[in-house]
DNA sequence: CCTGAAACTGATTAAAC
DNA sequence: GTTTAATCAGTTTCAGG
């Protein structure tokens, strides 16, 4: 399938805002509503957006305590590492996980309402999983910059 | 501003997907459509969504190394501060920046093509910036778990 | 890739309960 | 909160260039 510069352009403006029309869409690119039509479906089909979400505001919510935490296993076992990751997915205040190089095996991004809520989901969750060696946890003070939207400026 | 449980389970639906119709909605949530509309309307005008975006598969468009720095400022004094937190701003790779607790300063999300690219990103934008005191990269080896969805189930 | 039109679907507003 | 209905806007499909 042909990937070209418009493409990556579509998609920088859907991952700016998916509520915009075709037409509007066509007019930043220069480009009939049925082609931008067609060019998004092209896209979808061939996987390469993975959906269209609405990001909730943190602070509204209060939902607004992120902390980051570092995660040993006891063991490097494949027994073990399949456990963690699929314990680790039922947590729903864990938003995200990478299994990681260096020092740490993983680092998890975890969501809360506030340090009494982190408490809990420390004690009553997150070190109730089998084979977790140590953890260390790093508070959020400030969010500098969160973008969910990938960059293709380098590419143009 | 009333914000129920309802409401809590229309934004756990619309950060899953946004795309849905008030309809589909409407059934889930047991309300009818004009109900569902006034709801939406209600929590965009009170900011309670930051916006409806596209999530792009990173593996589709070839921006799919994910690398962590850890990033320590020379001193940590305002000037610093707020000139580190606009440079970094500025830099597309940066996904996301936090301000944290514990022995470094900042912890950056950086999303780029492959090790090369990285390493063009390291020498020629991120240790650039003037302030910086040292760094520290974890490399992802695999995406365990990521998802945009705050979710509200200890609350219901 | 384009234009234009037709058909359809969903969003939006209003009215009445 | 509900229903219904009217209107408008946007999506989707199709024909033809």
């Amino acid at each position: 399938m042909v990937f070209d510069t418009t493409d990556k352009e579509l998609l920088e403006y859907l991952q700016q805002d998916c509520k915009q029309t075709n037409k509007e869409l066509s007019n930043k690119l220069g480009l009939s509503v049925t082609a931008v039509y067609e060019r998004i479906k092209k896209l979808e089909k061939a996987g390469f957006i993975n959906g269209y979400v609405a990001l909730v505001n943190k602070e509204k919510v209060e939902k607004n305590f992120t902390v980051f935490c570092h995660i040993k296993l006891a063991q490097h076992i494949q027994e073990y590492v399949v456990s963690f990751e699929k314990e680790v997915n039922k947590l729903n205040e864990v938003l995200e996980c990478y299994h990681l190089s260096g020092d740490y095996d993983y680092l998890l991004k975890v969501l809360v309402n506030d340090m009494a809520e982190f408490r809990e989901f420390m004690v009553k969750k997150l070190t109730t999983i089998s084979h977790i060696g140590s953890t260390h946890s790093m508070f959020v003070i400030n969010e500098v910059k969160h973008t969910t939207a990938i960059n293709f400026e380098n590419e143009k």
